[in-house]
DNA sequence: CACGGCGTGTATAACGTTGTAAAACTTGAG
DNA sequence: CTCAAGTTTTACAACGTTATACACGCCGTG
C-alpha cells in the first residue's frame, strides 16, 4: 500500500499541509517541526505522488525529445546529453522516434503526446516550415537542426551552410576537384538542402562547378542509403576524387562501396563525414566529420524548452551551436598520395 | 485554457458522468446521447487529462526503459522495438540510461522513477543477482539479459552460453586453434562471464585449451574498450587465430587495430562479434556476429511488463528469445586463405 | 498592558477524472 | 392505469496534492 501526506499526517499528529510544507521546503516551518515531520517520513517511506501532483500544479515534469531515428549513433549521443541536461532541472525525457516521416513530424508537433508533457524538443526532417506555422498548440517547442525560415520558436543548430562549405573547402585545398555530394533529398528535406547549399556555394567561390550530376538524391539517411548513392554515382560512369556525406553513416556506407570497387580512400577519393559518430573513429580508414557540439545542444535544447514553462517566456530566438571539422585518415593527403 | 469535461458537460447540457461515459465508450448510453455528447466533445476540442486519469485510476501510461548506454546501436534498435510495442498498448516509453554502473542500476531498479511509472524494463550489466533479491517494489520488473540464478522476475534473454559456443564453434570449424576473448569484465559482469564460459566450454568440447591468456578484461564496451584489449593481447606476445568479441563495437574497435598492426583479417585473424549491429555490416572487411532478435525481445519485454500490471500475473518466467549467427567476411575461409 | 505585525501551523477548497449508488426515466405486463 | 423490472443518467465522493485564507502564538513597541 502507498503511504500518502495524510498517513504522514497522522503518523506525525500534524496536518497534512505541514508535511506538504516540509517536502516542498517551504521556508516558514520551525527547525523542531521539520526534523519530527521528517522523521515521520522516512519511517513511512513516503514518496509524493508525482500524478497528484502534476493535476494540481498542471504540469508534468517530463518533457518529451522526437527524433527521426535512434539507429543513429549521432541522435544516440543527442539523447544521452538531453537526458543529462533534464535531470538536473529535476526532469524527465520521455523518447519518441518520428522515423524521419512528415506525417510522424506532424503528428508529434501537433500535440500528439500533449497530454502527458511540459514541452517538446523536436529533430525534424522532413516536416516543411508551414507545417508548423499553424500548429495550435501550447506546449513549448523547441526545434532542433537549421530551419530555413523565420517561426515563433526557438532553433538550435549549427550552421549547416558554413559546416559544409568548410567540409567542402577542406576538400578542396587538398587538391580535389570533383566533389560529389550523397545525401541530398528527393522530398527536399530542409537540412539536407542547406548542406546541398553549402557545397554549391564553396565550389563556386572556389571557381569550380558545381555538377549537379555529381549530387545524389536518397530516401533514407543510413549506411545502405549511403552504399547505394555511391553505386549510383559510380554506375553512371562519374568519377569524382571526393564525396561529402550528409551524415557520417553515409559516408560509411558510401567508403564500403568504394572499397569494394578497388578505390582507395583517400587516394583516389577523399571522404568527409557529417555528426563524427564514433564509428567513424575505427573503421579501416577513420572519417573526416563536421563534428557539432552535442553536449552543448542537448543542455541548450533543454533550457530553451524549460525557459518557455514560465510566465516571462523569451521571444523566440535562433541558437547557433559550435562545431568544427575534425580531419581523419580519410582526408589525408593530396588526391593519389600514398597514405602516409 | 483547456478545456475538461465539466466544460464540455456544461455545453451539452448533461452532467459531467455523462461526458465520462462517452468518452470511455460506456455501453449504457443511447445513441442519441452519444452522438449529441460527441458533438460538443469536438466543438470544443476536448482532450482527457492524462494527470487526471492517472490519480484516479492509479496508473500512469508510462512504462520505464532503463539501458545501459544508448551509444550502442544494439540497444537503439531494441528501444525502436519497445517503443513500438508498448505504442500497440497506448503505452508511453520513459528512457533511462544507466551508463552500466551498478549504482545507477540498482537505483532504477529501486524505484528511483517508480512514482511515474507503471513497469520498468531493466538491462542490466553490472546489478548482482542479490541487489535484485530484496527490492521492494510494486513496480513491476522485467529484465532484458540474461541472469545467473532464478529470481522472481521475467527475464528476456537470449542463450548467451549457447550463442557464445556457436560462435566459438563456428571458429573452430574454420580451423582455428587460439581463441582469444574480448570483453571479459573485470567486475563480473553477469552477461560477460556468461559468454567466457560458453567460449570455456565450446573449445575444452573441441579438446582445445582454454587458455585463459586469451582472455582481456575492460572497463567499458565500445569500440575503444575493444581496441584496447586487443592492443593489449598483441603487446604481450600472443597471436591468436581468432577474437570472440562481447560486442560488435569492441569487435570493429579490435579490428581496427589488426589493421593498423598490418594484420589481415580473416586471413591472418578471424573476428567474429554479438549483437550484430547495422555498423558491422559496412566495415572495409563485414563483421560476423551473433545476431538477437530484437523485435521479439522487445515485445516480449513489454507484453511481460504489462501482464504484471493486472491483477492475475503469472508466475515469473525465463524467457528464451531467438538468434543466429550471421556469417560474413571477417570469418571467411581458412587461416592464410585470401579472401574470395 | 493593549496592539499591530510577523512567523508558524491548520482547515478547506480546488485540480479533472472515474466508481458507486441512487434517481430518473422507459418499457411491458397485469 | 399501475407497478415492477430494466435501462439510462445523475449526484457525489473519492484519488493525493498544493494554494488560499485564516487562526494562533509570540514578540516588540507605543
Amino acid at each position: 500500500m502507498r503511504v500518502s501526506l495524510k498517513d504522514v499526517a497522522a503518523h506525525a499528529g500534524v496536518s497534512i499541509k505541514t508535511v506538504s510544507n516540509v517536502v516542498n521546503n517551504y521556508q516558514h516551518v520551525t527547525p523542531a517541526m521539520r526534523e519530527r515531520v521528517q522523521r515521520s517520513i522516512d519511517a513511512l517511506g513516503y514518496q509524493p505522488n508525482l500524478a497528484a501532483r502534476h493535476l494540481r500544479k498542471g504540469r508534468t515534469g517530463i518533457i518529451a525529445l522526437a527524433l527521426p531515428e535512434l539507429g543513429n549513433p549521432y541522435f544516440a549521443e543527442l539523447t544521452a546529453s538531453v537526458i543529462d541536461a533534464a535531470s538536473q532541472h529535476d526532469y524527465i525525457v520521455l523518447l519518441d522516434h518520428t522515423g524521419g516521416s512528415r506525417d510522424q513530424e506532424l503528428l508529434v508537433s501537433q500535440g500528439f503526446r500533449a497530454r502527458v508533457i511540459d514541452g517538446l524538443i523536436l529533430s525534424p526532417i522532413e516536416l516543411r516550415t508551414e507545417d508548423l506555422r499553424d500548429r495550435d498548440q501550447d506546449v513549448p517547442l523547441v526545434l532542433l537542426g537549421e530551419r530555413d525560415y523565420d517561426l515563433p520558436y526557438d532553433h538550435i543548430a549549427i550552421d549547416n551552410v558554413a559546416a559544409a562549405r568548410d567540409a567542402v573547402r577542406h576538400l578542396i585545398e587538398l587538391g580535389r576537384r570533383e566533389v560529389a555530394f550523397i545525401g541530398a533529398r528527393r522530398d527536399r528535406s530542409e537540412p539536407a538542402q542547406l548542406r546541398v547549399r553549402g557545397w554549391r556555394e564553396e565550389l563556386t567561390a572556389a571557381g569550380l562547378r558545381a555538377d549537379e550530376g555529381l549530387v545524389a538524391a536518397v530516401d533514407g539517411w543510413g549506411h545502405a542509403d549511403g552504399a547505394r548513392a555511391m553505386r549510383h554515382i559510380l554506375d553512371s560512369g562519374r568519377r569524382p576524387d571526393a564525396v561529402f556525406a550528409y551524415n557520417d553513416p553515409m559516408a560509411i556506407g558510401a567508403m564500403r562501396v568504394l572499397h569494394e570497387r578497388g578505390l582507395r580512400v583517400p587516394e583516389d577519393i577523399a571522404v568527409v563525414g557529417f555528426d563524427d559518430v564514433i564509428e567513424g573513429r575505427f573503421g579501416a580508414v577513420t572519417l573526416t566529420s563536421v563534428s557539432p557540439d552535442k553536449a552543448a545542444i542537448g543542455r541548450l535544447a533543454v533550457e530553451s524548452v524549460l525557459a518557455r514553462l514560465g510566465d516571462n517566456a523569451p521571444a523566440p530566438r535562433r541558437i547557433w551551436a559550435d562545431y568544427q571539422l575534425v580531419e581523419r585518415e580519410s582526408t589525408l593527403g593530396r588526391p593519389g598520395a600514398a597514405t602516409p
